[in-house]
DNA sequence: TCCCGAGTGTCACAAAAGTGTCATGGGGCG
DNA sequence: CGCCCCATGACACTTTTGTGACACTCGGGA
């Protein structure tokens, strides 16, 4: 649901200045210390951007780039270089090393967010557009409002969100237990079953005017939102 | 199909803890609370991976590692080793126990999971990866779906399970025993007889709109997933 | 304060899908 | 030519999912 980032930075200062912030900005955070736990933590769960320290110990952040583009799933994850002021600077602009841009520090955090955005705007709309489509939904979350063929759908709260997580993968199998996690948050203890009711709940809100299922149930698995057959 | 860990630790709260969300993590999860029991559990089922506590009553990790490595069976069997801070570290970060990675407790549990899964991609990449193919046949964990020649083939959660373990190791020819067990579990009691039926219904549903049988019967042995010859 | 309505979580029961066994009939192989 | 060994349809049984009903909570308004 929210955009994950992976902060690479070793000044641990800095770090959890960053960590704080982008919090507080709406990002799923997680830091690594050096370029090795960083490449590791990137092979658990790609992020949607990864913010890189210039000078890192153990692996450096151009080698860490270099490693990301080579492998194909993070081949087109965004990489935001931290440099100092004059540190190989000639060589970043030119972001001959394969990152997509950079900011000089120290610098204000509305700037860096900014470029976040943009750099998320670019490879992966769905995370911080307003908006997000399906086949002939469309899910606003400015207004907070789904509409399916242009009629609009209405939705309670927990709907909203769970149909909000499905969009965000479409096709993608989800358990109960994840969906759980995603949608009522980690640590609540609902009664598994109770997502039986809500995805009935939002498939019956979302069949309103003769559509089709949009959901597909995957036996002893899970939903997934998708075309069925 | 799920990765099988061994945990060998014998602080038991730590033990709990690892062996609950490794559970909840998507792999099969046994215990050993000693280098002895850890070496008899070994040889019982070879693990996947084994999580090796760095002190251990009876037989050190070191000297465990020392005879996994030893065996031809778990020659290449990826361990990782659970330090605490400061112990022996020197010698440990070196790996030259023969361990592939370890981690220095107290330690964050995605850390510990990240590394895992690296591991595991490194020795056995149809463990994680979430599409399998062979041939015309594609095996899409996320989505769970399989489609042979683009068609969407349907399967039950035991063909689905049953397909996934074949493609693993194409035209290797697995007993019915052995697919019982890496299908079914292995504390499972059922007639052998059992897969047959299911191989049948897994071949049917593959060759719904007359593709070949892909599935390879060898009399008095077991099956294959094999072009026929 | 009290009432009301939208939203939620549980349950029970029905329906759907998937499973395990068995009996029967072929077929391959010595 | 016989034996085994396997393939398969039938079927009774389980497991898993869909859903309507219902009781509760929580904010507004009146």
């Amino acid at each position: 649901m929210k955009p994950y980032l992976l902060v690479i930075e070793d000044e641990e200062a800095l770090a959890t200045l960053l960590d704080y912030n982008l919090d507080k900005e709406g990002f799923r955070v997680d830091r690594a210390g050096d370029g090795e736990e960083g490449l590791l933590k990137i092979e658990e769960e790609t992020p949607d951007l990864v913010l890189l320290d210039w000078m890192l110990p153990k692996v450096s952040g151009v080698e860490v780039c270099r490693q990301l583009r080579a492998r194909p799933e993070t081949r087109r994850t965004p990489i935001l270089m931290l440099t100092a002021r004059g540190e190989e600077s000639d060589k970043v602009r030119g972001l001959d090393t394969g990152a997509d841009d950079y900011v000089v520090k120290p610098f204000a955090m509305s700037e860096l967010t900014a470029r976040i955005r943009a750099l998320l705007r670019r490879t992966r709309p769905e995370l911080v557009d307003e908006r997000l489509e399906y086949g002939d939904i469309v899910l606003d979350r400015a207004s907070r409002r789904v509409m399916r063929s242009g009629r609009n759908v209405h939705l309670g709260p927990t709907e909203f969100r769970l149909l909000d997580f499905l969009m965000q993968r479409p096709g993608r199998v989800f358990s109960r237990e994840r969906l759980m996690d995603a949608v009522w948050g980690p640590n609540t203890y609902v009664e598994l079953r109770t997502v039986d009711v809500h995805v009935g709940r939002l498939r019956k809100a979302l069949r309103e005017g003769g559509a089709a299922d949009p959901i597909r149930t995957v036996r002893s698995a899970g939903y997934s939102l998708d075309h069925q057959a």
